[in-house]
RNA sequence: GCCGGUGUGGUGGAAUGGUAGACACCAGGGACUUAAAAUCCCUUGCGGGCAACCGCGUACCGGUUCGAGUCCGGUCACCGGCACCA
């Protein structure tokens, strides 16, 4: 019988959307486990491959869990908010919802396609306003806490998407969705108060079970720095506070910079002997965009204020002041001291505007280049008291002098910023404020969330960078909850990341439609065990919604202070690159490719694109070699967490895999037990995928399988055998476990599916075979090999690598000196010529 | 520039300091077939040799060790993140 996997696939699906094996019983008294992976975003093209590695690695991770006694809850929704639905939208003339309700049932037609075992009844969509309603219900709340507030600021704007991007959103100076122009815009803006958690979220990533890299690049992005605020005086008689993490260069500060934002620029502009000068920098810096403003290889520019002067609070000089874009608003006081000697864009600046340069720490060379070693191998000078102390003891005491003077006081910074939360489009949640000329910014009552996106015909883009909302009088104008005044809605909506901050929680109890999540149901299932998603969500979307949490947790909503207690990762699928110089034939031809597509040629693999035409549908996958196959040959890839690059060829090797597994139902002899002649090959298999599973190693756990089965063609086996390998192979390709399953007859005799046996143990002292081939080296080479008896003791397995022929030629003319042996492994016989 | 990671056959990739290349893909040879596909069997790191075998091999240079892909120091290349953060 051929292993018709079209069939199978269609049976078993049929079979699990009636039985449903994948429910999670909230409060059960069997152990735990929540797996998450991350929502899809259901965008109008359809499950991606790179989709099916993460999603596979945990439906493995939670069927193998169910099989080992585990509570299960693995679930799945959809993240469906977002500007791809509603620029879609807009071009075709229909509604998002519509949209969005397509896309959705689209993506969960794939993934009930590819078998996995998700909890179907606890899915959760973002747009859904039974969902958005808690979404809001947090807004709100960070609303009463003071943690959302309204400002003006300058904000990132895309000039393609007329939308204000979050720092996070722009790469490289365009935006990340579009790729446009970004630029700085003056806009009032909601933001959200994430950095009041700024130590907090990296102090208990401590705890966590996070692969390192995500650890670090959290506490990266965070940018934590330790120095000291000091008070500068000014000619003018107000005081400059500047921010420093080297307050022990302080008697080399020769002149200050402000940002052409700081706001004694205008302040000052009576005193300022050069205004026009100053003011057109000013006007100039405005204009320019972030991008163009960060560019390393330009040369410093700025303006030097006339008319007003630094005062050095360490000896009173009187030092010039400077407004230059290398200084940033946002950073710190927006101010800083310059030590040319010490700081290499100061020394930069310093020697372009010829301002003075002093050596205050020892050990460099500063007519070349600044000295910015922090460590002991430098000495302070012309430092005052400071002098012959070491960088490391000058920071304290210079310190301890300024808080004594009262001019200055150890201060953090970091560099994460408060969070962006506004965006001017139609497809997001609503935020549940209003606007009363009496009362200012009111919160909605609790009672009338959800807010409700208003029901209309036209949610194209305004010219005025306003949200389309914005247009819609009726939805606008209404009264204020707490006077009863005429007043406005905000018509702003949030980012798509607001819905995606607390998901993980709203599977925990779906259907609630008093709390956002039971008491109960969190306290049962929170925290979220293991949490798989992509590195590119590291500083937007993980920070995100830690912050949530955190404050979740401060409010009481839940009990835990993180929101996953382990994370891991996964590498991209990438395509095939058309390009790559590599698959051109002649020299030619290489050419014409570098020529045409620089650096792009020079890589055989590139994310897939449309226009490059590598990009693999899974759904022609499962046509042409069922889902089963597709989910194998995603795990037996390449390591989980590189990136890895698509191999239609490859893909075969996978299914040949399983139509052996298939055929063995035809070569299977009697016998209920483990046979003698597998014994120790099948515990082996057992202990490593049961260990490998739990590391996400599912390439070598499948290449395990492939040489228990390639083991059991050379030596045949018995229904004992077929029944341990089928047990493994469940949580990978489960159709074709099952069926195997029930065409050999364990069906019927258990009474239950492959997924509901208990896991295969396997004996310590069966994965280990009683006669050893060992490894004879002589002088550290490998000569030859000897079979031994397990744990024979060393003089006899000595005895026998000197009795091996190849050996005995080596130690002709030769004297033994020592003898190295590893138990069960090696021996290493260290030989010198006789004399 | 800073932080993190990675360099192993034609390819994807395996190897708690202990037999490098498991398991696959591709390729070549054979069997079956009228033929092809599929399947099965064999070969497959490089060089030499009829063979037994021998030499060389984990980016490069050096070190530690009886023994290094693995540990240490340095160099180079690539990938990812951050980037005028004072």
């Amino acid at each position: 019988m051929k292993y018709d996997f079209t069939a199978i696939e269609k049976k078993w699906q049929d079979r699990w959307e009636e039985v449903k094996p994948y429910a999670a019983e909230t409060g059960s008294e069997k152990p735990k486990f929540y797996g998450l992976i991350e929502f899809p975003y259901p965008s109008a093209a359809g499950l991606h491959v790179g989709h099916p590695r993460p999603f596979t690695a945990m439906d493995i991770v939670a069927r193998k869990k169910r099989m080992e006694g585990f509570n299960v809850l693995f679930p799945i929704g959809f993240d469906a908010f977002g500007l791809p639905t509603e620029n879609f939208a807009i071009k075709n003339h229909i509604h998002p919802a519509i949209v969005t309700k397509q896309n959705v049932e689209n993506f969960t037609r794939q993934l009930k396609m590819l078998g996995y075992g998700f909890d179907w009844d606890r899915v959760v969509d973002t747009t859904d306003p039974n969902y958005y309603k808690w979404t809001q219900w947090i807004f709100l709340q960070l609303f009463k806490h003071g943690l959302a507030y309204k400002t003006t600021m300058p904000v990132n704007w895309c000039t393609s998407c007329k939308c204000v991007l979050a720092n996070e959103e722009v790469v490289e100076g365009v935006c990340e969705r579009c790729g446009s122009e970004v630029v700085r815009r003056e806009k009032s803006q909601w933001m959200l108060g994430i950095t009041k958690y700024a130590q907090r979220l990296i102090d208990d990533l401590d705890g966590l079970d996070f692969i390192e890299r995500v650890k670090t690049q959290q506490i990266n992005w965070i940018g934590r720095s330790t120095g000291a605020e000091v008070v500068f005086k000014t000619t003018a008689g107000d005081n400059l506070l500047i921010f420093t993490t080297r307050p022990d260069t302080l008697f080399g500060a020769t002149y200050m910079v402000l940002s052409p934002e700081h706001p004694y620029v205008k302040r000052w502009k009576d005193r300022i002997e050069n205004w026009d000068a100053v003011a057109a920098y000013v006007d100039e810096a405005a204009h320019k965009s972030d991008f163009e403003r960060a560019e390393l290889n330009k040369e410093k520019t700025g303006v030097r204020i006339e008319g007003v002067r630094g005062i050095n609070p360490v000896n009173g000089k009187e030092i010039p002041i400077f407004i230059s874009d290398y200084v940033l608003v946002t950073y710190g006081t927006g101010a800083i001291m310059a030590v040319p000697a010490h700081d290499d864009r100061d020394w930069e600046f310093a020697r372009k505007f010829g301002c003075e340069i002093i050596e205050v720490v020892q050990g460099g060379n500063i007519e070349e280049s600044a000295f910015t070693l922090k460590d002991d191998t430098g000495i302070m000078v012309n430092s005052g008291f400071l002098d012959g102390m070491t960088v490391k003891q000058a920071i304290p005491a210079i310190t301890a002098w300024l808080e004594e003077k009262g001019i200055g006081h150890e201060k953090v910074n970091y560099k994460l910023r408060d969070w962006v939360f506004s965006r001017q489009r139609y497809w997001g949640e609503p935020i549940p404020l209003v606007k009363c000329e009496k009362c200012g910014w009111v919160a909605l009552p609790e009672s009338e969330l959800p807010l409700l996106l208003p029901q209309v015909d036209s949610y194209e883009l305004t010219d005025d960078g306003e949200s389309p909302l914005s247009k819609m009088t009726d939805w606008v104008n209404t009264s204020c909850p707490c006077c009863g005044g005429p007043a406005k809605r905000e018509t702003d909506t949030m980012p798509q990341w607001a819905g995606s901050s607390w998901y993980f929680l709203r599977y925990m109890d779906p259907h609630n439609d008093k709390e956002l999540v039971s008491k109960e149901a969190e306290e049962y299932w929170g925290p979220v065990d293991w949490y798989n998603g992509g590195m590119e969500h590291t500083t937007l979307h993980l920070l995100y919604s830690r912050f949530w949490h955190k404050f979740l947790y401060d409010i009481g909503v839940v009990h835990t202070k993180e929101p996953y207690a382990k994370r891991t990762s996964h590498g991209m699928i990438l395509g095939r690159n058309p390009h790559f110089i590599g698959y051109a034939e002649t020299e030619e031809e290489k050419q014409a490719l570098l020529a045409k597509y620089g650096s792009q040629a020079t890589r055989p693999s590139v994310k897939m694109s449309k226009s490059l035409g590598n990009v693999v549908n899974p759904d022609d996958v499962v046509k042409a070699y069922g889902a089963d196959t597709m989910r194998l040959y995603i795990m037996f890839i390449g390591d989980f967490e590189k990136t890895a690059t698509w191999s239609d060829e490859a893909v075969k090797g996978s299914k040949r895999f399983l139509d052996r597994c298939w055929n063995l139902l035809e070569l299977v002899k009697e016998g209920d037990a483990v046979s003698a002649a597998n014994e120790s090959a099948v515990h082996k298999t057992i202990k490593k995928v049961t260990e490998d599973v739990n590391t996400l190693k599912m390439n070598t756990a499948i290449a395990a399988m492939m040489a228990l089965v390639n083991d059991f063609y050379a030596k045949g086996l018995s229904r004992g055998d077929l029944e341990q390998l089928i047990l493994l192979l469940s949580p990978f390709v489960p159709h074709l476990a099952e069926e195997m399953w029930e065409q050999a007859g364990f069906a019927a005799k258990y009474g239950k599916m492959a997924m509901q046996m208990p896991w295969p143990k396997y004996d310590e002292a069966k994965t280990k075979d009683a006669i050893r081939e060992m490894a004879v080296q002589v002088n550290g080479k490998l000569r030859s090999t000897v079979k031994v008896p397990a744990d024979a003791p060393d003089e006899t397995v000595i005895a026998a690598a000197c009795a091996d022929e190849k050996i005995k030629r080596q130690m002709e003319g030769m004297q033994l000196v020592k003898t190295i042996v590893v138990k069960n492994k090696l021996i290493n016989l260290i030989l010198k010529p006789a004399k």
